[in-house]
DNA sequence: CGTGCTTTTGAAAATCATCAAGTATAGTGG
DNA sequence: CCACTATACTTGATGATTTTCAAAAGCACG
């Protein structure tokens, strides 16, 4: 289910997420401006909220919980985009419809904006537009480094570029601490999400994760935990150094 | 070699490719503004005029022939992450070096502006950063799109969905006329490009090719010149659904 | 403590890559 | 203008990574 609540249920300025995301680009003293636009949504575990192909009337931003993003062909076969956590702002196309649809990984806190609504304040706010330029111009480079990885690396190489990716994740969050990065990786999709995000199988995914574990390059206490122990050489498996 | 002159050899006002590239959100009185930054370019084919990881001094905006970006491994495998024609807008990423290379695929015109200079320009012609966000959001779902191709879609659908695009492309430049797509494609690149661009070998490219030659979907009376018999057989594979 | 789901593991199959010639095509110099 | 060379493309045979099919093992939840 989708609980709404018309106005956020904390002020924007309160927002655990404000300083991950694009809203941070405006002042504390226009923040009600923002405020007054925004609809405070929780999502459950599973549930859908960007269905592709819809008509494309909102923005959302993620200020709580995970989702995963995806396209999808007619026979099923699905692609995972990307995965958005707290600070991501979904949305951005030009088209009227979306290009992608969006589940809930976890209970998630969004804030949706009507779209002509927000298209109206950036302009009064450039600083905004300035951001989400920035934001769009990363997942990009992201982009393009995804598809390197689909189109040019093994399995082996995805999984660990993957793992590594998760590790450096979660050390941006926290602890930005140079070279030291987190050793367990939590994640919360599941290996069939992994395996559509790699353009792999599940059971690749998963045997290739035992090989890793044989190899003493990981830890996997349960399905989603991962402990990293030989960062160096998953860090050169992911770069393609072999 | 890289032919240069201080300014643009032609007025951005007479610029053929304004109309297809975010120049054109300027207007024709502050033209001369925009034209004071641009260092205008020629590039001979085959010819590296962006080095992936080198540090991000300019922004380039394509005013005539295309290029290949284009991401590489340690070991030479490569990526190619799209083709740059005419209007296309590159350089754009937050970081302070080039996340691809970038490669003449025949004799180009470009127009490169110093990235602190441009920046500076875009505070001032927020109609600009508008527009460049339009640009990039666009970029962004062709480069999902993209990932679902190399993730997803087998080497017949990879090829087919490649054709597609290209008919639909050349029909966008020159007639849009609706459901009527140009016949003739012509590939300014390779089947190695092709084949990096698609995740797959130059052999089966050409395979792929020559079946569907035999299955009448296609013509290839020159390696660089493709005539599109079935259309909709194409098209059809191109989404998945056959 | 079942029941249903996710994950792992195994064996067989398939798509695509690799290796290896052979054939066009274009550009060069005689 | 034509041989000659280099490069690009095609075609064939073989091989390997990954998928598919199948079933067992964990795990969570009622």
């Amino acid at each position: 289910m989708i609980v709404e609540s018309v106005r956020p249920s904390e002020p924007c300025s309160a927002c655990d997420a404000r300083s991950f995301s694009v809203c941070n680009a405006i002042e504390l003293r226009d923040l009600d401006r923002l405020a007054a636009l925004a609809v405070s949504l929780t999502v459950e575990a599973g549930r859908t909220f960007i269905e592709e192909g819809d008509p494309a009337e909102c923005f959302f931003n993620v200020t709580g919980g995970t989702a995963k993003l995806f396209k999808l062909l007619p026979d099923g076969r699905r692609q995972i985009t990307g995965f958005a956590s707290t600070g991501t702002f979904l949305g951005l196309a030009v088209s009227s419809t979306y290009a992608f649809g969006a589940e809930a990984l976890d209970a998630m806190r969004i804030c949706r904006f009507s779209r002509p609504k927000l298209r109206a304040l950036l302009d009064d706010f450039p600083a905004m537009e300035k951001r989400l330029l920035e934001v769009a111009s990363n997942e990009l480079v992201a982009a393009q480094e995804q598809m390197l990885l689909l189109g040019r690396k093994t399995a082996r190489e995805r999984l660990a570029s993957f793992l590594v990716n998760r590790a450096a994740c979660l050390s941006n969050g926290a602890c930005v601490c140079g070279t030291r990065v987190a050793e367990k990786v939590t994640l919360p999709m599941t290996r069939s999400d992994i395996a559509d995000y790699l353009g792999l199988t599940i059971e690749t995914v998963s045997r290739t994760l035992t090989r890793f574990k044989s190899e003493h390059l990981i830890d996997v206490p349960s399905a989603s935990e991962i402990i990293i122990r030989d960062y160096a050489a998953l860090q050169g498996l992911a770069t393609g150094l072999n």
